[in-house]
DNA sequence: ACCGCGTGGATAAGTCGTCC
DNA sequence: GGACGACTTATCCACGCGGT
């Protein structure tokens, strides 16, 4: 036995194999022929080796002596007997520690490989001898066959879907973090992967996910997740068919019936949540025309008119509402017999204007930095403090816990505008609720809950409608159209500007400026840009404060938003259903973001994932849109996943460059920022903007207004 | 030349039976 | 029960034909 171990020792530092000495190489030959031909029949073409046998002694001599001492012993019948072949060899313990030193030895790996190919020197000329070359290669296949069946199995668990519905499997599922699961649980498979595979981790993710779905059709994350994701990418029913047969989507049948499932769980979730939650709903036309920056959409849809509605829920609401209902009583309650007066709330606008104007001057410098000619990367004095971005007068809390969730719910045909539709709305909103039969009968139920029903009225419509965006970039592109000329100006010369273009171009101060000159002295156009400027600023301030859930400085805005929809003819209501109940329950979620996330669920409805086809019904509108949000967060996540593992942070050019530099255009042509005096409007009376905030201040004076 | 109408192609949702 | 696929149904559109 000892002189086995020996024997292989001897030949285990490899390095012999690539002299190019000959004699080595027939040493070498020689060591494989001992074994091959031991092992006897399988390889009948080695007398060539045999031949160079006696050159080595070590390793001839100790075989014959043991084929002396045990005869009929080949290799073979020995190796196999060691192996587990004899029930003797199995037990005695010498045998056993030899064997086990063996398995785990460094030499078994390079014994293996030798045979699988028997190695041979760079300068040979003979053909390579076969070894065990096939045998091997066989084996193996059938081991890694059988680690791969293993590994597979696992991998259809880590693909199945317990829950395909709701919307964290939409957006849980990550791609990286896949990979690396599939990874530790089926390390061979991903390792013959990634060897013979030169790509990126997803498409191996993919072909494994592939393969699991062909495997088994229950294990299908993936393919669901792309099922939708390009259902609503436009994919075509046709090409549908293909990406299933090729097992990358599901089937477009299942794609389409799983829609109306999630958006029968979206229903039934936002019932659930309507009932532990405040809630708000707020609803829209969808038929309105969609004009204003996509012509080439008009593509003659025949969509009879209807109404799509969204939830609101509050959910931290609750958390907070045993005390703030109280506080509410209680300021009520001051309220009531302290009522406010115009003083009061001039009083605060004072107050307020400062922190507001800080505000307003750095965003207008903003405009100034993030435009593309100041190249503020290169900027000298880019980190100097004058330039960061303002400390929140008071922000609310924010994560994910207090994010208001919004449900589209089924959009309703009903066609015209009236306030008997309206309550045919409610009604109809009411029922895909599931409140209509504890509800419907008791109307002082209804008349509370229309309350909380936002109803849009067209006046406020365009503002709403994002149509300001165009006209804002417009406006900053014009201010900044030098902007490559102040590039080397200090950051307080900047902020100086800044100031200088808000009081001369964007404040009442300015408007107040120019209705102090005598009428032939006054420039109309420009006092009407100016307040445009002035309203757009208070505007994105206001947004501002509200995408930051700073409450400080949307209170601080209380007044002058007051006197802004007072006397923009919008009814009292708007300003009390949301400014002050923002006020109180202490939420960010104002007007607003409502209003523009009712937009944004439009333009989804209407454009992004429109369904196309014949049986497109009011029916299936209403069947497919409480899913909207679901697949609209799927789309975010999927495009996120890809973009940042295959595209990086790419962002892509503004789409409304062309509009922007048109109007620029127009705007540069017409003078605006001009001062003409004596300048008039054009056109009609009509055309005229009112300066609301002022018209806002008298009636609060005057009138009824404030009594409510 | 223009309009009305029928027809077939394209498309996608819906239905039903089958398989695992 | 979920997924699939063959088959059915419904609608629009392009095209062509025939009549005015």
């Amino acid at each position: 036995m000892t002189p086995i171990p020996g024997c292989t020792k001897s030949h285990i530092d490899s390095s012999w194999m690539f002299e190019d000495n000959k004699e080595s190489w027939s040493t070498s030959s020689d060591d494989n022929s001992s074994d091959d031909g031991g092992s006897g029949d399988l390889t009948p073409d080695l007398p060539p080796n045999s031949d160079d046998d006696d050159h080595e002694h070590d390793s001839q001599t100790p075989s014959s002596e043991l084929a002396e001492k045990i005869p009929g012993l080949t290799l073979g019948s020995f190796l196999h007997a060691v192996s587990w072949g004899d029930a003797g060899c199995v037990r005695d313990p010498q045998i056993r520690a030899a064997r086990t030193t063996l398995m785990n030895s460094p030499e078994l790996p390079v014994i293996l490989k030798n045979w699988w190919m028997p190695p041979r020197t760079s300068a040979s000329r003979k053909s390579r001898p076969q070894g065990a070359h096939s045998v091997l290669e066989e084996f193996t296949v059938e081991c890694v066959r059988g680690t791969l069946d293993g590994e597979l199995d696992t991998l259809c668990d880590q693909f199945r879907t317990p829950d395909d519905i709701q919307e964290e499997f939409f957006t849980g599922t990550h791609f990286k973090q896949l990979a690396e699961q599939c990874k530790t649980v089926a390390p061979m498979l991903w390792g013959l992967l990634s060897a013979s595979a030169y790509t990126k981790s997803q498409v191996m993710l993919m072909i494994i996910a592939m393969l699991c779905y062909t495997h088994m059709h229950h294990a299908n994350r993936l393919q669901k997740l792309f099922a939708i994701y390009l259902k609503f990418r436009g994919l075509p029913a046709k090409a549908f068919d293909m990406s299933h047969a090729l097992a990358v989507t599901m089937s477009h049948k299942w794609a389409s019936s799983h829609v109306a499932k999630m958006s029968a769980s979206a229903m039934q979730e936002v019932t659930r949540l309507m009932q532990i939650y405040p809630w708000l709903i707020s609803y829209d036309h969808i038929n309105i025309p969609f004009r204003v920056f996509s012509q080439r959409l008009d593509n003659k849809d025949t969509f009879s008119s209807g109404v799509a509605a969204t939830v609101y829920i509050k959910r931290q609401a609750q958390a907070l509402a045993p005390e703030v209902s109280a506080q509410l009583r209680e300021s009520r309650r001051i309220g009531m017999q302290n009522p406010i007066t115009f003083s009061d709330i001039f009083k605060l606008s004072i107050q307020s204007y400062p922190r507001i104007k800080k505000f307003i001057v750095y965003h207008a410098l903003r405009f100034l930095l993030d435009s593309p000619e100041f190249q503020f990367q290169t900027y000298t004095h880019r980190d100097s403090p004058l330039l960061q971005p303002l400390s929140p007068v008071h922000a609310l809390p924010h994560g994910p816990e207090h994010v208001t969730l919004q449900y589209l719910l089924g959009s309703i045909n009903i066609p015209e505008v009236s306030y008997a539709d309206n309550e045919r709305v409610v009604e109809e909103l009411l029922r895909q609720l599931g409140l209509t039969s504890a509800w419907i009968g008791d109307q002082m139920t209804v008349d509370r809950l229309r309350g909380l029903f936002k109803f849009r009225s067209r006046d406020i419509n365009s503002f709403d409608r994002l149509d300001w965006m165009v006209l804002i970039f417009g406006w900053l592109h014009l201010q900044m159209a030098f902007a490559n000329s102040l590039h080397n100006c200090q950051p307080d010369k900047l902020l100086e500007y800044a100031h200088k273009l808000i009081d001369e171009h964007a404040s009442s101060n300015a408007v107040n400026r120019m209705d102090v000159l005598p009428v032939d002295r006054q420039d109309e156009v420009q006092r009407q840009t100016i307040l445009w400027n002035r309203d757009v600023l208070h505007y994105i301030v206001l947004d501002h404060a509200i995408k930051q859930g700073d409450m400080g400085l949307m209170e601080d805005m209380l007044p002058a938003l007051l006197f802004r929809f007072t006397g923009g003819g919008n009814s009292k209501d708007f300003v009390r259903e949301h400014c002050w109940l923002v006020n109180f329950d202490g939420k960010p979620n104002s007007f607003l973001p409502i209003d523009m996330a009712q937009e944004h669920n439009i333009k989804d409805i209407k454009v992004t994932y429109r369904s196309e086809g014949p049986n497109i019904k009011w029916e299936y509108f209403k069947k497919l849109h409480p899913a909207i949000r679901i697949i609209r967060e799927l789309g975010k996540h999927m495009e996120q996943e890809f973009n940042t593992l295959a595209r990086g942070k790419s962002h892509g050019t503004p789409k409304k460059d062309a509009d922007v530099k048109l109007l620029e255009s127009m705007y540069r042509a017409a003078n605006v920022h001009d001062y003409t005096p004596g300048r008039k409007l054009m056109g009609s009376k009509r055309d005229k903007v009112q300066d609301v905030v002022v018209k806002g201040v008298v009636k609060l004076q005057s009138g009824p207004t404030l009594k409510r």
